[in-house]
DNA sequence: CTAAAACATCAAGTTAACTTGAAGTCAAGC
DNA sequence: GCTTGACTTCAAGTTAACTTGATGTTTTAG
């Protein structure tokens, strides 16, 4: 009945691989005790840590926003229910936008159906002209750009 | 005013960097004829076949995705006005599933909030039994998985 | 007490979607 | 006719989020 799991049972019972959870660990997104033979314990409370993590995740929070996210967390306690909560809240109103910009592109694309046109001129999907620039090489995230002219 | 563009003007009008152009050409997404010194030169209607990748990338699909697609347009000819918008229904169902599965993702957070759990054990958001079991290494899509358990 | 399972570290590999750089060729203007 | 600027190819680098493998130490069950 300790209160300390082996990143074994963290596995098992989060649904994360264990190389995933020293992945995390790396980055700063959980935390682990050594034991006597420098093996990782975790508390309870990483579990839902874990949990939360995957949740973001799945919600297309990158890890860097995730952990940008838990920077708000108080670091000396173990968060609250109340800490939690107010994470949620901002992730929710993330969830919100990305939902709103898929639902506009969506819309468009009805209209381009509709027209028949799918046309380089007029189409608002196509042509939407939110342009957002170069932005370094590297793997690109959802939704980031759609900038076609003419 | 011949029809075929170079790399720089095909660039400059879609917005797409030339690098990307030639990396969407080593994948079979637009193709070029060679001038007499060997340089690229594109059809038309390449153009709205660029705006047509990246509108499809804006919504989520990656480029393997938009490869099977376009694999459903007639080789022979240049697609026409109907098949284009065949592609966009088929695109248009995808991004509704999209939707609506963050929508319900949002819409269990909301519940979070309300009840001000995001328990372990109650919560839908964080505890949704879809697992997706394992997938191979590399970087991991959008709204993938969310598999904790207990 | 020992064999097997679990754990540790660290380097390197993986996928996606490109970019950057090197080294050389082509085209256009003066 | 020559200097730029645009283009070519090819190899290697980049970011994200991990996984895989090699090699060695701990734990645990019998």
């Amino acid at each position: 009945m300790s209160n300390e799991m082996t990143i074994g049972e963290l596995a098992k019972r989060s649904g994360v691989a264990t190389s995933a959870l020293r992945f995390y660990e790396t980055r700063g997104l959980i935390v682990s005790v050594r034991s006597d033979g420098n093996q990782r314990r975790y508390e309870r409370s990483v579990l839902r840590r874990v949990a939360i993590i995957r949740a973001a995740q799945s919600v297309g929070l990158t890890l860097s926003e995730i952990t940008e996210s838990f920077a708000t967390l108080p670091a000396a306690r173990t968060p609250t229910e109340e800490d939690w909560t107010r994470l949620s809240q901002t992730w929710r109103e993330a969830l919100d936008e990305r939902i709103d910009r898929l639902n506009l592109l969506r819309n468009q694309l009805t209209r381009c159906i509709g027209c028949g046109c799918v046309s380089l001129t007029s189409c608002g999907l196509i042509n939407s002209g939110d342009a957002l620039g170069a932005e370094g090489a590297g793997a690109r995230r959802l939704a980031q750009r759609s900038t076609a002219q003419s």
